[in-house]
DNA sequence: ATGTCTTTGATTCAAAGA
C-alpha cells in the first residue's frame, strides 16, 4: 500500500497537476492540505473519475484537508473534537479545517494541516504551540484504540537542523525554534518515527520551496512535510521519496508529494459466526 | 529582506495569509 501525502495549495487551481499525478502514481491514499475551498464546491468528481473514494474538511479560503482512497475508507473523523469530546479547547482549535482521519486496510491515516505560526512574535504562533499540545492529547486517545497509525501532512516544521537549507540563519526562527521542535517532540513520545530517515540520512532533501527569492532555482527549501508511523508499520516501510519533480511543473504547489510504501495487507478475519 | 502566489472582496486593484 502506498500513502502520498501533498499541500496542493489551492485543490481547484491544482486539478490539472494532481489528477495527472494520481493516473500517473496511483497511490492506494492521497492526502491533501490547504485545499482551500468549502466542502460543497470541491472537485470531488474528478477524483471519483479515477476510482478514488473522497472524504473532505474544508472552509472558504483557507486551510482545508481531504483524503481520497481506492480502498474503502471507514470510521472517517474530522477535526480534533472528534476523539476529545470534553476538552475545553478543541473545539475551537478545529474551527480551522486541518485534520481529518480515516481507517484504510486497518490503518488508521491522519492528514494533518500544522499551522505555519507566521513569526516568532506573532499570536499565529501561539495558536500553533496550542495547536501541537491538542495534537499530543489527540493522539494519547488515538493510541487507546490500538489501531497502526500513519500520520501525514504538512507540519511546517523541519524537525532537525539538516532539514533545513541554511541551520546557521534559521535555527530558532519560525519553523525551527526550540519551542516547535519539542512540541513536536512530544506528540511523537516514543511511539511514531520519520518514515523518510529510514532510507536517508543526508541533508538537501526538501519538500517546499518558498516561491519567494528563487528559492526553487537555488534548490533552496525545506523539509517540512512528513509521513510519521508506529513501529507495526515502520517495519512493513520500504521506501519514502519525495516527488520532487512536481515542484518544476507549470504553476506548481510550493510543496511536492511525499510518498510511502508499505508492505501491508490486513489479514482480514473471516467470520466463523454459527460454524 | 516585503521577495511570490492564492484567495477574497470591493471596483482593476489591495489586503491577508503562507
Amino acid at each position: 500500500m502506498r500513502i502520498a501525502t501533498w499541500n496542493v495549495n489551492s485543490v481547484r487551481t491544482r486539478l490539472d497537476q494532481v489528477v495527472a499525478w494520481l493516473q500517473q502514481e496511483r497511490p492506494e491514499v492521497l492526502c491533501l492540505q490547504e485545499t482551500k475551498v468549502t466542502d460543497e464546491l470541491f472537485p470531488r468528481a474528478a477524483f471519483e473519475a479515477l476510482g478514488y473514494q473522497v472524504v473532505i474538511s474544508g472552509q472558504k479560503a483557507y486551510n482545508g484537508v481531504a483524503l481520497l482512497s481506492l480502498l474503502p475508507l471507514d470510521d472517517v473523523q474530522v477535526g480534533f473534537e472528534a476523539l476529545l469530546p470534553g476538552d475545553p479547547e478543541a473545539p475551537g482549535l478545529s474551527e480551522q479545517k486541518r485534520v481529518i482521519s480515516a481507517l484504510v486496510d486497518g490503518v488508521r491515516v491522519l492528514n494533518l494541516y500544522v499551522p505555519n505560526g507566521s513569526s516568532l512574535s506573532s499570536e499565529k504562533y501561539a495558536y500553533k504551540l496550542e495547536w501541537l499540545a491538542c495534537l499530543q492529547r489527540y493522539l494519547a486517545v488515538q493510541e487507546t484504540q490500538g489501531d497502526p497509525l500513519c500520520m501525514v501532512g504538512d507540519f511546517n516544521i523541519g524537525p532537525e537542523d539538516r532539514d533545513l537549507p541554511d541551520p546557521k540563519r534559521q535555527t530558532g526562527g519560525i519553523m525551527a525554534s526550540q519551542a516547535e521542535r519539542e512540541a513536536l517532540q512530544l506528540v511523537l513520545g516514543d511511539r511514531l518515527s520519520d518514515v523518510f530517515r529510514v532510507f536517508e540520512s543526508d541533508t538537501g532533501h526538501w519538500s517546499w520551496w518558498d516561491y519567494r527569492s528563487g528559492a526553487w532555482d537555488r534548490d533552496k527549501g525545506w523539509r517540512i512535510d512528513h509521513i510519521y508511523l508506529t513501529d507495526d508499520l515502520l517495519s512493513c516501510a520500504t521506501g519514502c521519496l519525495i516527488h520532487k519533480a512536481t515542484r518544476g511543473n507549470e504553476q506548481p504547489s510550493d510543496h511536492a508529494p511525499v510518498v510511502v510504501n508499505l508492505a501491508w495487507s490486513l489479514e482480514e478475519e473471516t467470520d466463523e459466526n454459527g460454524d
